[in-house]
DNA sequence: ACCTGAACACCGTTCAAGT
DNA sequence: ACCTGAACACCGTTCAAGT
């Protein structure tokens, strides 16, 4: 919880800190917070105190606690690498969606600041070009193309929110904790949810990821070879 | 659920605050709250006051404001309707997956506490009941089932995680924005960013969940007719 | 232009005391 | 068994004042 070192916090500030204040230092340190401690744990206060500066000197550079937070979304987006250039298109949602995916995984208890967040910004707006560029040379009529995006990317938000979520602290699940809810589900008198009770009382990520992904990839790498 | 204990009278609700406090009048009213004014306004102290209550007492029901959220979310869930009884894979999917949104849709602010808390609890079962029964009737071996639904629910988080973060006020889109959002997609210089740009800068929320449900359906139910 | 500190109006929760 | 109020250790942000 508390530090262990007892140090002077309140004296003078720490000038080895890395220099002068800016936005890009505030939010390259917020996000350190959140992946140390959670969204919840990040005050501007806090995050000050880490910086070696006043609460208020954040305000010169951040409009408020949501502006920062949106701000750590936005970084963390723009890690997305830049996509290769040309490939086909179950290449480039295959790759789109494992880079996103990874991407996220790099910051897990930052990762529902992208996903829950409606970011007004225009980041990351080459990936998108990288998937759409694909359906349309595959046939895909421009509305069509989106709503495939859009569907990609509300299977990635919702899985990727199943990752993080149930796992913030990065812990692998507690198999005690499945022990006890296999025995739930067993005890649910259900005849379907007990015979899958093994499989449902654990979450193998990376398999799960890649079934739905397939799915999804797969149809409609299909449906762009058909009359729409 | 669980049956209530005896009454100490009946008829008309003491004083205007209707009644005596309980669990389920703290997470009622909870609930009207986060309709109202969203889940951050949410606080001990402001349900007190809505309640006529010192907010300590809150806690003689409830064991933190963490297990307050998680509360609403299970009142929430609770109120999917029970399944109806027999039905093939594709229209058991369909039913499930309309019935969650429609549920989810009805208390648009509280839906994230839904979409992006690990429920520890084990509500909801018999709807899982209602999923899992036809996906192995149709041939699915266990494992798959649990893959095949967990597909179709993370695609069913992201959706709706995008419909009620968009428009948390419930406002239909700004035109006005989406208007703005347009110019900037067509001067984005990317060549598919920029045909597809009127259908991004929109999101008909309806026509998106369709998409990507039938989709989904529509090659899980093809996958049961093959061999594993 | 940037930083500071006091101040305001809030928080969640502990504790001791009441009925 | 339930309720209360004071108290503690926090919040985000406004404002006036400093450099």
């Amino acid at each position: 919880m508390t530090p262990t070192a007892a140090k002077p916090r309140r004296g003078r500030p720490p000038k080895d800190s890395g220099g002068v204040l800016s936005r890009e230092r505030i939010l390259r340190e917020a996000l350190a917070l959140v992946d140390e401690e959670g969204i919840e744990a990040v005050s501007m206060r806090k995050l000050a105190r880490r910086l070696g500066v006043d609460p208020m000197s954040l305000y010169n550079h951040i409009d408020s606690k949501d502006a920062l937070l949106d701000g750590i979304a936005e970084v963390l987006l723009s890690r997305l690498p830049a996509p290769s250039p040309a490939a086909d298109l179950r290449d480039s949602m295959d790759t789109m969606a494992r880079e996103f995916r990874a991407t996220m995984l790099e910051h897990p208890r930052a990762a529902p600041l992208v996903l829950t967040r409606k970011l007004a910004s225009l980041t990351a707006l080459t990936p998108l070009e990288a998937v759409l560029s694909p359906l349309l040379a595959a046939g895909y009529p421009p509305d069509l193309a989106v709503h495939a995006l859009r569907t990609v990317l509300a299977y990635l938000i919702g899985t990727l929110m199943r990752e993080v979520n149930v796992a913030p602290t990065f812990s692998v699940a507690n198999p005690e904790a499945s022990r006890r809810r296999l025995a739930d589900l067993e005890a649910s008198g259900l005849p379907a949810v007990m015979s899958a009770a093994p499989y449902l009382a654990v979450c193998d990520h990376e398999q799960e990821f890649e079934f739905g992904l397939r799915i999804l990839i797969d149809t409609l790498a299909t449906m762009a070879a058909q009359p729409h």
